[in-house]
DNA sequence: CCCCAAATACTAAGAGGTTAGTACAAACCC
DNA sequence: GGGTTTGTACTAACCTCTTAGTATTTGGGG
C-alpha cells in the first residue's frame, strides 16, 4: 500500500534533501540548507522541496516563525523499496531476488557482511 | 577499473535497448525495435542508442547491409552494479551492505529464496 | 544502371530536473 | 515605525531525456 506512484526515482539532488527530511523530522528550508554538504542557494532547495511536495514526498505541517515546516510523507524505507524496485525492474527483469543474488555474488560486499547476512537470514527464517 | 563515469544511471528507455542489445549480442536498429515490447519510431530508438553510445555503453562495431551494428561497450553487470552502487548512494547513505540488508529484511524476497540465498553465501565462503 | 526501400543525419518539441535571480511580503529590532 | 533581514512566489535559463519528423543518402534488386 504504497503513496508512491510508479516508476518514481528520487532524483540525486532530490534524495539530497529528502536524507535530511529523513534525518531530522520537521524541517524548514533553511534547516536544510544549513545541513546539505554543499552550498546551495535557498532558493534552488525551495524549488526541489516544491518538486518533493508535488510528488508527494514531503507535506507542509505548520509554520516555524515566517517558514513553512516540512515533513516526511513517504518514509525512508518505502522510498528505498520503491527505488530498489525499479532498479529491479530496469536491469534485473523486475526480480528483487536477482538484485540481492548479484550483489552478493559481485564483490560488492565483504566477507564479515556476508557472515552478518547469513545470520540476519537465519534470525528472519526462525521467526516465520 | 570501470569505463562507466561516474552517477551513470541508465534511464528506462535507454534500459530497454541496453536489455536488448545485451541480450542479443550484435544488433541493428531495427533489430532493437523488433525486439522491443513496444513499439517506438525507429528514429527514437536511433536517438537513444546514440546517446548510449556518447555514454559509453555501446560502440559501433561494423556493418550490416547498409546498418550500422552495435554491440556493448559495458557488460550487464558493470551496468548493474553501477547502478545499485547509485541508488545505495542516494539512499543508503553509500553502503552496499545495508542496501542489501534492507532488501532482505523487507517483505521483498520470499522465504525459498531466502534459502537459496544463504546457500549461496555458504559456497561463496567457502570458495574464499 | 537506376530506382526505391531502408538507413542515417539532422532537427525539434515538450517534459522534468537543477540551479538561481528578482520581486514582494512579513516580522523583528532599535 | 522604518529599515534590515528572512521567507515566499514567480520566473527563467540550461540540461538531459523521450519521442519523433524531415531530409538526405545508400545499397541491393530488377
Amino acid at each position: 500500500m504504497s503513496q508512491l506512484k510508479e516508476s518514481t526515482m528520487l532524483t540525486a539532488a532530490e534524495a539530497e534533501v529528502m536524507n535530511i527530511v529523513w534525518d531530522v523530522g520537521d524541517v524548514t528550508i533553511s534547516d536544510i540548507v544549513e545541513r546539505l554538504p554543499r552550498s546551495l542557494a535557498y532558493t534552488t532547495v525551495m524549488t526541489t522541496t516544491r518538486i518533493l511536495e508535488e510528488k508527494g514526498y514531503v507535506k507542509k505541517s505548520g509554520k516555524r516563525g515566517r517558514a513553512f515546516v516540512y515533513e516526511p510523507r513517504v518514509g525512508r524505507d518505502a522510498a528505498r523499496g520503491s527505488m530498489s524496485h525499479e532498479v529491479a525492474r530496469r536491469l534485473f527483469g523486475g526480480s528483487m531476488k536477482s538484485l540481492v543474488l548479484n550483489l552478493v555474488h559481485d564483490d560488492a560486499i565483504g566477507a564479515d557482511d556476508l557472515a552478518e547476512l547469513k545470520q540476519m537470514i537465519e534470525s528472519l527464517e526462525a521467526s516465520k
